[in-house]
DNA sequence: GCCTTAGTAATGGTCGAACCATTTCAAATC
DNA sequence: GATTTGAAATGGTTCGACCATTACTAAGGC
């Protein structure tokens, strides 16, 4: 299954081996490596400078690792979180703000709208009407329900992603997403008014996808999300 | 300095104590941390369970391990490259085709080249004419020097990207860039008129920036990468 | 017969001590 | 003064043992 490891860094020829497997197909998501102990005699190596090149597998989110009897190293799904905690950690090296990130989402959510307004299938269309319903009886509900109002919120965002069919959307978007939710949920004060305007907002960017506007679907999406950001401007450091 | 190790996994908490320091500044980039056999000491627990806490910082690019006397663990300046490693392992998994990838890029350089137009500086101007010479040179020159404009071309759109002042656009620029150039290289068969096509557009793209044209410079962009989409178009299975 | 319980084995997590490989630096030698 | 050589520091690797968690199974009690 693999040939013995080389090089200086021995934990880094196994991780290379590793990861390759996966990448190419060799190794499915869902699949179960072999236990520590026979990894370490497939590669000719120690246990420990295996268990190093797992640690690196992990951290870069190409495998979980589970404890007890009927555990191991299971291949995951897809490293998107891999991108999350980058992101993560740049901003909270400082290297990247709340408003270039807020920045970069604007276009992102636009483009996405745009695509979006171009791609939507009546299915898709059914699944926005049913998300829109759901966030009119969260915002009839009042302030008290904006933490189920903003899920939904997510979840239109994240439909409308999904119905560009480009996996490369999907994936910065949800990684931009989920960074900057976490500041908005810290800081943001929801007011009725608030949770109005956005309601008004989700209605018209549907409405533009349902009739295929792309230029207006966009530019609504552009303006929804700088709203968050004027929300957020007054309450954040540059 | 540190505090012993809890927690089940051992190694997680070290470290999550190593990056805070890192992250809170209590550990500058450059310096170096204390050789493994002391860190050993303070977190209380062995050296290979550090050393798997090392290799995790190591991969999320917190810090850089270094061989011999002096040697050891020095804190790394910005963690940028792991967002660009994220996105590229993203990319390799999810084997997000070249359609897919060739149509975010229409987006990020359509975006990065408006905000560019609105953002430039008198010095970024002079770097962009300088390039743009450059790039003039190497058209002239014929198409046996296409390796050398590709690149020019490249530096172009990384200075527009930098022009943004917005890592996360860098950053993304940098990776899907990267990714897509790949195929490029190895795909396009260049000739003078595509070579002078593209010089015509960097021409144009440089221009409204110049002029702070944001719209223009978007579309000019944007025409500019489609442009290379459609010459890979009728060689790459969508 | 079914549920609970205790035990057992598989598997990752940790430990400690030793040795190897690389690098730097200083002392010895020419 | 330049070169060589060797010692020390430091990360890289190995081995063997033991601990902790978990799933499964068999024993026991109702």
């Amino acid at each position: 299954m693999f040939r013995a490891a080389k090089q200086n860094r021995i934990f880094q020829d196994v991780v290379d081996q590793i990861e390759e497997a996966i990448l190419s197909g060799e190794l499915q998501p869902g699949e179960t490596l072999p236990p520590e102990r026979d990894l370490k005699d497939m590669f000719q190596t120690s246990r420990g400078t295996l268990r190093e090149a797992l640690r690196v597998l992990e951290q870069k989110g190409l495998i979980e690792i589970k404890l007890g009897v009927g555990g191991g190293s299971v291949v995951k799904a897809a490293p998107m979180e891999q991108v999350c905690n980058g992101l993560d950690l740049l901003i909270r090296f400082q290297k990247i703000s709340l408003n270039h990130l807020a920045e970069f989402r604007e276009d992102v959510e636009s483009s996405v709208a745009a695509i979006a307004a171009r791609r939507a299938k009546p299915n898709d269309l059914l699944r926005l009407e049913a998300l829109l319903k759901e966030a009119q009886s969260f915002r009839d509900l009042g302030v008290d329900y904006w933490r189920e109002f903003v899920d939904v919120d997510k979840q239109i965002h994240q439909a409308l992603a999904h119905i560009t069919r480009n996996p490369m959307y999907i994936a910065v978007h949800q990684a931009v997403h989920d960074n900057i939710q976490r500041y908005y949920e810290q800081f943001l004060p929801w007011t009725p008014e608030m949770l109005q305007e956005n309601y008004q907002d989700l209605c018209d960017i549907v409405q533009s996808v349902k009739e295929g506007e792309d230029d207006r679907a966009r530019h609504q999406a552009h303006r929804h999300v700088q709203r968050f950001s004027e929300y957020m401007g007054s309450r954040v450091k540059t």
